[in-house]
DNA sequence: GCTGTAACCTGTCGGC
DNA sequence: TGCCGACAGGTTACAG
């Protein structure tokens, strides 16, 4: 499910439930997710105070008064359901649908009233608490790429990520280590958007399609934020809302339609690449 | 070192 | 209606 602008979602929900709150009580309901969730896991949660809510690639980071950081991977189907207190009626949550099904694995009641549940019916997803001064050191953060959204990430940053690559373009924008945060979707619509084929050599493209693909990868992650993120199957926000960005797909998941660009005769396509569904317009994207 | 593939786990959808 | 296979937003280990 979740690629950068549905964790960027997710974050900005959960934000005015978690920071400054403590988390007052914490249940586990199993030993695992992708993962071994940390030894302790709960004894350690317990009673910590959340500083701030960070968002890095697809990773949402809880920095706790006790050192550590709570790093949340969504996985596919990773969300969280937040449920508030009902006032009158104290231990009570106002019931929303899925915080409490099988797939509830792991729950988070803060001091303010707010109780986060974490679904994940897949478990691809997983948690771990670091040492907040080890984060930048840790694998999982050291070798990614920029935020292509930051300043960091520019046409010069992509072409020496690029150089000498022989793998195709797609794949390669899939690799977190190029550039941290795009999964199929976005990758899909950014290369249409700036009308590159998919199958080109990453180390072909030339500085004006960098360019180009900067600015697509920019606008299309910029408006699906703008627009919560995108629903598909089980994506949904923080507070129970859909996405709407899917609205939008120019490409994703329209095999067999005509290329949105009405000057463009093409048909929409798709075909397995490294595994994953490729869906590109035969006619506009070289 | 680079690349492609399989695997992780579960749910949904379409075809028969 | 029920069964089966294909497919799904991510990441990683492994083989070539």
């Amino acid at each position: 499910m979740p690629e950068l602008p549905e964790v960027e979602t997710v974050r900005r929900g959960l934000e005015p439930h978690l920071v400054g709150a403590r988390l007052a009580r914490v249940e586990a309901r199993r030993p695992d997710l992708r993962f071994a969730l940390p030894e302790n896991f709960v004894a350690r949660l317990t009673g910590a105070r959340v500083e701030a809510l960070d968002r890095r690639a697809k990773y949402l980071l809880a920095s706790l008064d006790t050192g550590e950081t709570l790093v949340v991977h969504l996985g596919m189907t990773g969300r969280f359901i937040v449920e508030t207190a009902v006032t009158e009626r104290p231990g009570a949550f106002h019931h929303r649908a899925g915080a409490d099904d099988k797939h509830t694995h792991v729950v988070l009641e803060t001091d303010r009233g707010a109780r986060l549940s974490f679904n994940d019916a897949r478990r691809f997803g997983y948690m771990a608490l670091i040492p907040t001064a080890e984060l930048a050191a840790n694998p999982w953060f050291a070798g990614l790429g920029p935020e292509p959204l930051g300043p960091q990430f520019d046409a010069g940053v992509l072409a020496a990520a690029f150089k000498g690559r022989s793998q195709n373009v797609k794949a390669t924008l899939l690799d977190q280590r190029v550039v941290a945060g795009l999964g199929n979707i976005y990758v899909c619509e950014a290369l249409y958007r700036s009308h590159l084929s998919p199958e080109r050599a990453a180390g072909s493209l030339k500085p004006a399609e960098l360019k180009r693909l900067v600015e697509a990868i920019r606008i299309v992650l910029e408006e699906a934020i703008e627009a919560g993120g995108s629903t598909l199957r089980d994506y949904r926000n923080a507070d129970g809302d859909l996405g709407y960005f899917q609205h939008s797909f120019r490409v994703y998941g329209r095999e067999g339609e005509a290329c949105v660009d009405p000057k463009c005769r093409g048909v929409v396509r798709r075909f397995p690449q490294g595994g994953r569904s490729t869906f590109y317009c035969d006619r506009c994207q070289r």
